[in-house]
DNA sequence: CGCTATTTGTTCAGTGGTTGAATTATTTGA
DNA sequence: TCAAATAATTCAACCACTGAACAAATAGCG
């Protein structure tokens, strides 16, 4: 029988060097100090000609720089370290939320280099008007991006709610949207970002999904492979597989919302019972804690929330840990099935994890089989507020180090 | 923030050709019915010369023949069609089960060429014992395969446990081994494979997930994801993502047989509570059916429940219907979290699923939120008894399609 | 202070593999 | 029988990597 697979593209002569980029550029990406050019030879097995000629593609296409200060070690010719550029490409991240919108720049390095938040409950606007407010704010970080030097090289939008590949967002409930074109609202505007070769001009993406790629980008101690579980008023998912996205069959992976924690459980709005939802979802857990009535943006009853257990408020302890205990069952089923070692409580959940994290390590720990072997981590996510923004700009960023070669023929 | 990924590997010289025999390989592969040279160029974007020459390597090397009877068609001089040889390498697929010791032959196309079962309770059975006969088999199946002119070129052992990657058996609680070196136990015996650069002789892997594989070879219809749930008496998940396993971070993924489906529900062996083994393993299905305590060999017992539930029996279509519901509960948390369309019910559950397809496909309808999008496919394996064996002999046979120049560079 | 050892980075001829165009091969149809 | 059409091969050109030799720059040592 035939592989059902698709077959790889084809390698043309140019393919190589294309690849020999992306090899040497992740490599000076990856380091943790400013490599050399031999040291870049050693390391990934090409010769010394070969790199400095990637090299000097590289340089002249204003991915990378020298480093001007060389640290001096031992005898012989003093090397010259390579350092992604500071002012090369960058990757512009938006998000349309329920009460903020988002814009973030990030450089190659992965650091952040101009942030700006609105908030305004976007509920009551219409998403041609929340697109139109949301294009101003892109300007005005394309605006400052330029300032830095930066180009912005490509952009991804997060959007809390289903979106298919062409950018349609099929149902984002929270905001009351349903089937928005929002590439096609934009077209009216000046465009976001330059048009860089293999790089989509705008992303769309769900909102969850780009923040668990954020956390790629909190620290260097980040593994590979996690799962991220991000709880507002629906919870989802983003399954993050050595370094990249899983994003499923087509592109709806994560639905962890609607996993069953307790079959015959409470009614969900989904029609079923006992989804996780409807036991640790945002609304579930301010009702548990007695906080229902209060119609508090959703940020801010958190934190209230968070304040109240603190102070040992016992409604609010009681609350959460239930609401952890399912959390926990339905993570344990996830860890268990696709063996993962490490867990990210984001979104809502990050700023509530001193409380859920004990019960949802305990349901852990009692239901995943290897966790004898290795123990799963369960730990807060490090990037606060828009960090689905932040983890946008991050994939566009990444994009771009992944295929070097598209960046360096639109250069002039 | 640097990529935690691990940069790939450099790109030398011959990697171009090596990638393009690859290329040229899968689309013969993947091809309906035989392509000429001229067709392939033009599907691959590869000049008719690069092809041309890529072929050459591919006939020399024994892996392609051209096909004698050439379809006329049309005016011009006739193309000669190109097909998977069928005498070249063939990949050896091995199986040890409680009650019974399984070998096949799987061709370059796919075809299973031989195949032989050999029934025995092999629990009373040591270890090196049962990897003895295990060779013997092998030796039979090796001296058949070279009847037929062909080669071995790999091997692939499944076994109903844990393994890890150096093919040690770490916990095979059916068969009451632990931490069985299996590689080693065979080094006294004749090698079962040629050596073939980039093929490792033998690859040790978990029953559920070489049986999931061997869905991929049932038939042409069989789409590139798709959960293969096998019920034994523990429940293993094979997760085939765009045509290859997914193993999770250590290897262990697929451990659905405790994904929690009744929190509080019955105690299960593992230590936790309500986990769906309890519910939808064969012990818990043959006891509530009131087969329990006939002790049958396994699949005499799940024979024996089929017929049973085809004469109507009540206690058996209760057992099953339960069982299935359970399952429904468990698969739904999994279709939901990774987006897939197919569910594919083998193993032990696969004569049975005349009567677990109704309410797995109703818990799954139900929960699955994207289901009214794209409904979810619930359906028998095709591949009946020894599925692991001709999966793993698949695998091989599907590494060489995916790296051609290892076998070509160890030809005489 | 000058020499040598040492390491970095560049230059250059050599080679493997793809490209594109021209050429040969083989059939159908007028 | 010849022209049109399609398949496959041949061949010079070119591109990118390789390996070795070479130039550059520095530390250490007498």
């Amino acid at each position: 029988m035939p592989r059902s697979d698709a077959p790889p593209g084809p390698v043309r002569q140019g393919s190589l060097r294309e690849w020999n980029l992306a090899v040497v550029l992740g490599r000076i990406a990856a380091a943790d100090r400013p490599p050399s050019r031999a040291e870049l030879a050693a390391r990934t097995g090409l010769t010394r000609a070969t790199v400095s000629a990637v090299v000097e593609d590289l340089l002249a296409g204003g991915l990378v720089r020298e480093a001007e200060p060389t640290p001096r070690t031992g005898a012989g010719r003093p090397s010259r370290g390579l350092v992604l550029a500071a002012d090369g490409p960058a990757g512009l991240g938006l998000e349309v939320n329920v009460d903020y919108l988002a814009a973030c720049v990030v450089d190659l390095a992965g650091r952040v280099r101009h942030h700006s938040v609105l908030r305004a409950d976007l509920r009551p606007v219409s998403p041609a008007e929340a697109v139109a407010r949301l294009a101003d704010l892109a300007a005005h970080a394309r605006a400052e991006a330029a300032r830095e030097g930066l180009t912005l090289a490509g952009a991804a939008l997060a959007v809390p709610g289903l979106v298919d590949d062409a950018g349609l967002v099929r149902l984002a409930p929270n905001l009351g949207w349903r089937d928005v074109p929002v590439p096609a609202l934009l077209a009216g505007h000046p465009p976001l970002t330059a048009h860089v070769d293999g790089v989509p001009p705008l992303v769309v993406d769900n909102e969850a999904n780009l923040a668990a790629l954020g956390e790629l980008h909190a620290g260097p101690a980040v593994p590979a492979s996690f799962l991220h579980v991000s709880g507002e008023v629906g919870i989802g998912a983003g399954i993050v597989l050595d370094g990249s996205l899983f994003r499923g069959a087509r592109g709806w992976s994560g639905e962890i919302g609607h996993v069953p924690v307790r079959p015959d459980g409470r009614p969900c709005r989904c029609g079923a019972r006992g989804c996780l939802e409807t036991y640790a979802g945002q609304e579930a857990i301010l009702a548990a804690a007695g906080l229902a009535g209060a119609d508090l943006p959703a940020d801010t009853a958190t934190t209230r929330l968070a304040e109240l257990a603190g102070a040992g408020d016992p409604a609010a302890l009681h609350a959460l840990a239930d609401a952890g205990t399912a959390l926990g069952v339905a993570v344990a089923g996830v860890v268990n099935l696709l063996d993962l070692d490490t867990v990210v409580l984001g979104g809502g959940y990050a700023p509530l994890a001193p409380w859920l994290r004990p019960p949802v390590l305990a349901e852990v720990s009692r239901r995943v089989l290897t966790a004898a072997w290795s123990p799963v981590t369960v730990r807060p996510a490090a990037l606060g507020g828009a960090a689905a923004a932040v983890g946008g700009a991050g994939s566009v960023v990444r994009r771009i180090l992944a295929r070097p070669a598209g960046w360096l023929t639109r250069q002039p």
